[in-house]
RNA sequence: GGGGGAUUAGCUCAGCUGGCUAGAGCGCUUGCAUGGCAUGCAAGAGGUCGCCGGUUCGACUCCGGCAUUCUCCA
């Protein structure tokens, strides 16, 4: 019986901690706070400040897990994923380290260990490649890898690679060096005998693929292209976990692993098709599986689908997952959220933020879902009626782009039903269309960073935020950002006070002043990994000397009462709703606070009162606040803080408490001394920010105070202008009714008004050669009652000839109304017949040939422009 | 962040190049018909055409701005 795929994991666990590496926990698929990078691609990111340098370790030896997506940027599978049987958005991927601690030796001796003693790979099998050194630039041979290898491993089956396959760089600067892979072949037999596993590694065999991958960082490329060795030496390694799995399964697929296996099983029974009766199917199959984990682990990590970012990448995944259900499966309706269930089971042991979240994360699916399927009928109605308009034609790229861009219509099922109806499709046309509108968002998100220049070597680079709002500092490095042609200067000072834009919390703005007086603006503080970047509109004219760095500090402090205010309403949401309201989002800045939580269906009115009056009961108990720093995570958790889901924290985190029995959480903003200093708190609304995400926006301090003011003002207003009654709304409601049934009266008057006319131009209706004419000139109260009065001498006479010249709002203007009979026996047409009077009145007009409007400037030609339609009549 | 679309009756939507007294289906009200019905027939109520401004004799229609929402791209 071969290994589950927990045991397989436990097993890599369990083996590195015997080598006395210690577990950490997969870093959240979502990466927050660094622009470059949406989500976790690699065991390392988590890593990446160790390896830089820019904070130290707390462990020399880690063994990890981690939960990676691969969807855009560099490493872009996604239109491969279920074609083919090894691709995958959504992986795991198993990597142990060293930082600064064992190198090459041991590396490669466990990991031989763990290939062929642990999960006991045939050694035969097994290939192993190191780098054969570059010339050009300059890096030998890595002979100690080989020669280490060569202890295990018969020499034939240790290969070269060049730069490309195994020199692993992080950036175009930063640590790098030599890497080391383990490919397995695992075709059988007679296919080994036939051809050498030796000339098939990394040529994208199927069946001969690289499993593990160990990296030796050992020098630091710099700026100018050169290397120096590195101080201290790491090893990063990283293995597929899903590939391992196979290979030690025996599987030809990655999907026959117990990994896929009961997702496939669970869409089949949903669909009621087998799982191998046909390729189109199973791609299908393959495609659901792999995109339902990478869906519903960004979900429980708190990343919504949306229409922008990180959000929109998701719900493209999620789409297409339901797209290919939809063509090849027969789903016609929501089917991808009830294959969560089963997920949170499986990953329960390794992940559990996905079934401590399941009913939330299966229902924002089903809602995202839905929509789509909304966002499918509507398409399909149009591409029907393009084809019913074009049968047996061609759908041309601008239509079938405007069916994508524009309506979120899949260009293949585009193809796809155009086929079926005999049309074909513009393909050529339609990526020419794409591309334009690739060039033009990337013309635009134009964006150059320049490089850091350091003004201090050995900076600490710290924060004081949390105790002072001013301190004397220098700067240790600058650089220019060009957005939109515009310059902005970055710089990061040596002890700095200003916060930076993290945890929802907007960064702080302030100044620097110089010594010799000169003063720089800080408009904004954000955070690049540790950085606190400051951002200033100019660079003060000498960077090298003493500055003051000063906070914008009554900004600062609404922006605390509104982030403690925050944390007090959470509790209170809490006691109110239920223990399932969790943060899903959340602004702070020093007007307002936004947050966005876990719940279904809306906040009732007394539910919200509730909230704000507990809030306001907490300001006035005056909790001092009790900040915890760096408490290690377990004594966090033990004290029963509050941590959210798809946040990383580190080792050590800070905590902060309002009444250790109300709210306490792991924060890292900043907060009033005292809940008193919040001083009042007012929600403004509660509103739906998605499925099962509600939003309440609320304010504190000065703001809340405005706030009231300004609707008791708007009353008093109201009060004013109804003669200060008693009671306000009755006073209302009676003017309300008022007004509707003067307005009724008005209208009947109106009608009364138009009908009376119309009895005293019935007495000089005139008949020319047979045909009943009104022919007047006179008063109306409007330029629309002229229409009500023509309309109405048609029901009363019989096929009428209207001309009315009339006075409308002291503007002269003309209808006239010619029955259709007129018009076809005679060739009358009223819309010639109102241009030639028109011109009496120096207007124009037009209608249609019974009926026509025209207005003017020059009310004395009126009765000239009677005149001159009479003579066309021959009245 | 950039592009495109949508916003008309309670709901789903028509309304082409400015002028068809703003329409359809469903729903609603009333009456009639049938033993009953997701029944049939008839009559009727219900609309600031998202908001603000512009062009025009005239704007649901064209132009600009704003709001909301959908969608694609980055």
């Amino acid at each position: 019986m071969a290994l589950s795929s927990h045991e397989i994991k436990q097993k890599f666990l369990s083996f590195f901690e015997s080598k006395q590496h210690t577990f950490v926990q997969s870093s959240p698929i979502v990466v927050k706070g660094d622009p470059t990078l949406m989500f976790t691609n690699a065991g390392m990111n988590q890593f990446k400040d160790y390896f830089l340098g820019n904070s130290e370790a707390p462990y020399k030896r880690v063994v990890n897990s981690q939960k990676c997506l691969r969807v855009s940027g560099k490493h872009n599978d996604l239109e491969e994923v279920g074609h083919d049987h090894y691709h995958h958005t959504m992986f795991e991927m198993l990597g142990n380290w060293s930082f600064g601690d064992f190198f090459k030796q041991d590396a490669i001796a466990w990991a031989w260990e763990l290939m062929t003693g642990v999960y006991g790979l045939p050694k035969d099998q097994l290939y192993v490649t190191v780098f054969e050194g570059d010339a050009a630039a300059n890096i030998l041979f890595d002979q100690e890898a080989h020669d280490r290898w060569a202890e295990f491993i018969d020499p034939k089956r240790i290969l070269k690679g060049n730069k490309k396959d195994n020199f692993w760089e992080m950036g175009d600067t930063g640590p790098c060096g030599p890497c080391s892979e383990i490919h397995f072949d695992m075709r059988s037999a007679e296919q080994r005998e036939a051809v050498d596993g030796a000339t098939l590694v990394n040529q994208d065999h199927p069946e001969v693929i690289e499993i593990w991958n160990l990296v030796f960082m050992e020098f630091n490329r710099k700026a100018d292209g050169s290397l120096d060795r590195l101080p201290a030496q790491h090893v990063d390694t990283g293995m597929g976990f899903e590939r391992l799995v196979r290979g030690i399964q025996g599987k030809s697929s990655n999907y026959d692993t117990d990994v896929f296996q009961f997702i496939i099983q669970n869409t089949a029974k949903l669909c009621g098709k087998n799982y191998g009766d046909n390729e189109a199917q199973d791609i299908a199959f393959r495609v659901i599986a792999d995109h339902l984990r990478a869906v519903s682990l960004c979900i429980a990590d708190g990343q919504l689908p949306s229409n922008t970012g990180a959000g929109y990448v998701i719900r493209r995944v999620l789409r297409r997952a339901v797209r290919y259900g939809y063509s090849y499966l027969g789903f016609q309706e929501s089917f991808f959220n009830q294959l969560v269930p089963g997920l949170a089971d499986y990953f329960a042991g390794s992940f559990p933020e996905l079934k401590a979240q399941e009913s939330f994360v299966q229902r924002v699916i089903q809602e995202e879902e839905n929509s789509f399927f909304r966002t499918l009928s509507s398409g399909m109605g149009r591409l029907g009626t393009f084809i019913d308009q074009h049968p047996k034609g061609v759908v041309d790229g601008a239509t079938a782009f405007e069916l994508y861009d524009t309506f979120g219509f899949p260009i293949d099922l585009t193809d796809l039903i155009a086929r079926e109806r005999g049309c074909s499709v513009d393909m050529d046309g339609f990526q020419v269309a794409l591309q334009a509108q690739k060039d033009r968002s990337k013309a635009d998100a134009v964006k150059q960073t320049g490089d850091w220049i350091t003004i201090m070597a050995d900076s600490d680079e710290s924060f004081c935020g949390y105790d002072a709002t001013q301190c004397v500092s220098e700067i240790s490095r600058h650089r220019t950002i060009v957005a939109k042609g515009k310059n902005l200067y970055q710089l990061v000072l040596d002890v700095c006070p200003f916060y930076a834009e993290s945890g929802g919390q907007v960064g702080d703005s302030g100044h620097l002043i110089g010594e010799d007086g000169e003063i720089v603006r800080v408009l904004d503080t954000q955070k690049e990994n540790k950085l606190h970047v400051l951002v200033c509109e100019n660079l003060p004219k000498n960077m090298n000397q003493v500055f003051t760095a000063q906070v914008d500090a009554s900004r600062r402090n609404s922006i605390s009462s509104n982030h403690s205010a925050t944390h007090l309403m959470h509790s209170a949401l809490q006691e109110a709703l239920g223990s399932h309201v969790a943060q899903k989002g959340s602004l702070v800045n020093d007007s307002a606070l936004r947050f966005d939580f876990s719940h279904f269906g809306k906040m009732t009115d007394e539910e919200i009162a509730q909230v704000e009056v507990r809030v306001n009961e907490k300001i006035r108990e005056g909790i001092a606040l009790k900040e915890h720093r760096n408490v290690p995570i377990a004594e966090a958790q033990k004290m029963g803080a509050t941590a959210l889901f798809g946040e990383k924290y580190g080792e050590y985190v800070r905590v902060i408490e309002f009444d250790a029995n109300y709210s306490m959480e792991l924060c890292g903003g900043t907060h009033v001394a005292n809940t008193s200093q919040i001083g009042f708190f007012k929600i403004l609304g509660e509103s739906s920010v998605a499925a099962g995400v509600r939003r309440i926006e609320a304010v504190t301090q000065q703001s809340a105070l405005d706030y009231i003011n300004g609707q008791l003002e708007e009353l008093s207003q109201v009060k004013i202008a109804l003669g200060n009654p008693k009671d306000v709304v009755s006073a209302m409601n009676k003017v309300l009714e008022e007004n509707a049934s003067m307005r009724k009266q008005l209208e009947q008057m109106e009608v009364e008004q138009v009908s009376a006319l119309k009895s005293s131009l019935l007495q000089k209706v005139q008949t020319v050669a047979g045909v009943p004419m009104v022919l007047e000139q006179m008063n109306l109260p409007s330029a629309d009652a002229a229409k009500q009065l023509c309309f109405q001498l048609k029901q009363e006479l019989v096929n009428p000839v209207v001309v009315l010249a009339f006075l409308a709002d002291e503007k002269p203007g003309l209808a006239i109304y010619i029955d259709e009979q007129w018009v076809a026996e005679k060739g009358w047409n009223a819309t010639q017949m109102i241009r030639e009077c028109a011109k009496e009145i120096q207007g124009g007009g037009g209608g249609q040939p019974f009926f026509a409007t025209a207005g003017g400037k020059n009310a004395d030609g009126l009765s000239a422009a009677l005149a001159s339609a009479k003579g066309i009549l021959g009245a």
